[in-house]
DNA sequence: TAGATTGTTAATCGATTAACAATC
DNA sequence: TAGATTGTTAATCGATTAACAATC
């Protein structure tokens, strides 16, 4: 009913919805945003249909309107803290992400083993590692991030289990299993590279 | 006949038999590479099957065959070239990412506007963009990564595009599109997080 | 009102899975 | 050989698209 590809989408027509927004659209129609996302218009009356978002017969949607909506389907009506294990390159990289700026997610620490990383002082503090289960528990954190070498994740993964994290963005090679308490994502740049390559190669175009 | 998700399969069976390789396995048997890579064994040998990699009935898969099969099929068979345009948290993060060591994929250069961050001397120089379709065309190189902010990519796709760029995998959180010579895959950050967030949030696990 | 767009049902399309004959 | 596993075809499942009545 909500697949991973579903929720996708309506991400997309969040994005679109912004941009239409601040072209001064008020409304728009199951057609712009299928034109502006890439897909139909029966496929984006279908996928507001599944989460009860309704529009205007005759007027087609209300852009602020819609935007409440999706927001809340999205998580995005309320701040959603993260944080981040492992300050290295891509850790921080995440850490300082300017695309979450007007959006409600949030990055609320890092943790590491190097002691030469540590920062107490800055707005997302960057603090031992020993410090993440009572640090996600004291500020109710729930989502975490995992940006550490491979050899590293799995350890990472039952610590953050065990601070009672939900949900987790596993950047590591590696292929973490999810169980009924704790989703994981695993995002693997090899195999977005690799997805791309083949791609190029073949000089087909993926359905995405 | 060959979708994304096809290809990320075949980019984790790869990433199984590697695994079971080192654990010194000899061949491996559809069954056990549905259960590393959580799909049925049907799926295996059907995806297999479209890429014309065989097998033995009765005794399997050879892995190192496999993986010779596999690794052709994703382009991992000879060197693959890629710049990065911005080298900000995330441009660097790419160019250092460990997770490329022994694979194929080789970044060659890195591309600014920033003086601040050139230099010529290391082993992916970090050059001014001025200099990227020179490069590009001098070292044959046909695929591009862009990490510069959202304002900026249009831009720089437009340059990539010119430079004879074939594959560009976008990580600005502004949707570029693709025509009949280019293949772009967007990978949005942001839109990862809300998709987490959507499943932590309703219990669901997604289907992936 | 007449015309246009939604919301939803039915039809289509494609991908996954099951089954089994071929065969090592 | 007998048993087990592949490769492929047929069946199933689910997702996308088309169509159209409802209605603003």
């Amino acid at each position: 009913m909500s697949t991973r590809s579903r929720i996708l989408r309506l991400s997309r027509y969040k994005n679109a919805a912004i941009r239409l927004k601040s072209l001064n659209f008020v409304k728009v129609f199951s057609d712009n945003l299928g034109d502006a996302t890439g897909v139909t218009a029966s496929q984006v009356r279908k996928d507001f249909s599944i989460f009860g978002i309704s529009g205007n017969r005759r007027g087609g949607y209300q852009v602020d309107e819609l935007l409440v909506q999706l927001n809340k389907v999205l998580g995005k009506d309320k701040p959603q803290k993260f944080i981040v294990v492992g300050v290295g390159n891509l850790g921080r990289a995440l850490i300082n992400y300017p695309g979450f700026g007007k959006s409600e997610i949030r990055i609320v620490a890092g943790f590491d083993i190097d002691p030469a990383k540590y920062n107490r002082k800055a707005d997302a503090p960057i603090l031992p590692i020993d410090e993440l289960a009572g640090f996600a528990k004291a500020n109710e954190v729930e989502l975490a991030i995992i940006a550490v070498p491979d050899f590293a994740a799995q350890g990472v993964f039952e610590k953050l289990i065990k601070a009672g994290i939900k949900g987790v963005l596993n950047f590591a090679p590696i292929r973490l299993k999810s169980d009924d308490n704790v989703t994981v994502h695993n995002l693997n740049l090899e195999t977005e590279f690799e997805n791309l390559i083949y791609f190029v190669n073949t000089k087909t175009s993926p359905t995405e």
